[in-house]
DNA sequence: GCCAACGTTGGC
DNA sequence: GCCAACGTTGGC
């Protein structure tokens, strides 16, 4: 069984296109205990939402694990963990925030709920739901 | 161990 | 640019 997630980044420091450019990215800088628990229970082929916050504010692709959590090289202390992502794809039509937020279904997305979380667990109809949100017929 | 001060994130 | 949420720091 695979996992589903949503992974945050300010486009203005790591965008999307860079995803795209580079291909596989590590996914470095996490520095809030949930988050990287998060990234810890990651599994090689779980997918996850690419978020652009701040500017966009919208899901705009799919990423896929393709290493699981290591010591974050861009962390003094060694206490944080980074994975490896992939670019899979990009959404159709990207899902805003305003979207979800419209959506009472998705009210308690942690994206909704805890707006500082920058990775985050999605279940599995909720996955579903964004993706034919984001434009494809599932 | 409590809590006020402060810094950061991220939406608006 | 402002502010709410919230994690962290430091004095006691």
């Amino acid at each position: 069984m695979s996992g589903y997630w949503l992974v945050k980044s300010e486009p203005d420091a790591f965008s999307w296109a860079q995803q795209v450019a580079n291909g596989v990215e590590p996914w470095t800088g996490v520095r809030n205990h949930m988050a990287k628990n998060n990234l810890k229970a990651m599994r090689l082929g779980d997918r996850a939402f690419f978020y652009h916050s701040n500017v966009g504010k919208q899901i705009v692709g799919i990423v896929e694990v393709v290493r699981e959590a290591y010591p974050d090289p861009t962390a003094e202390s060694g206490d944080w963990v980074c994975v490896d992502l992939k670019a899979v794809r990009p959404l159709p039509k990207p899902v805003t925030l305003a979207d979800i937020k419209a959506d009472p279904g998705l009210a308690d997305l942690p994206l909704v709920r805890q707006s500082r979380l920058s990775v985050m667990p999605i279940s599995r109809p909720h996955w579903d739901k964004l993706c034919r949100m984001g434009g494809w017929n599932l």
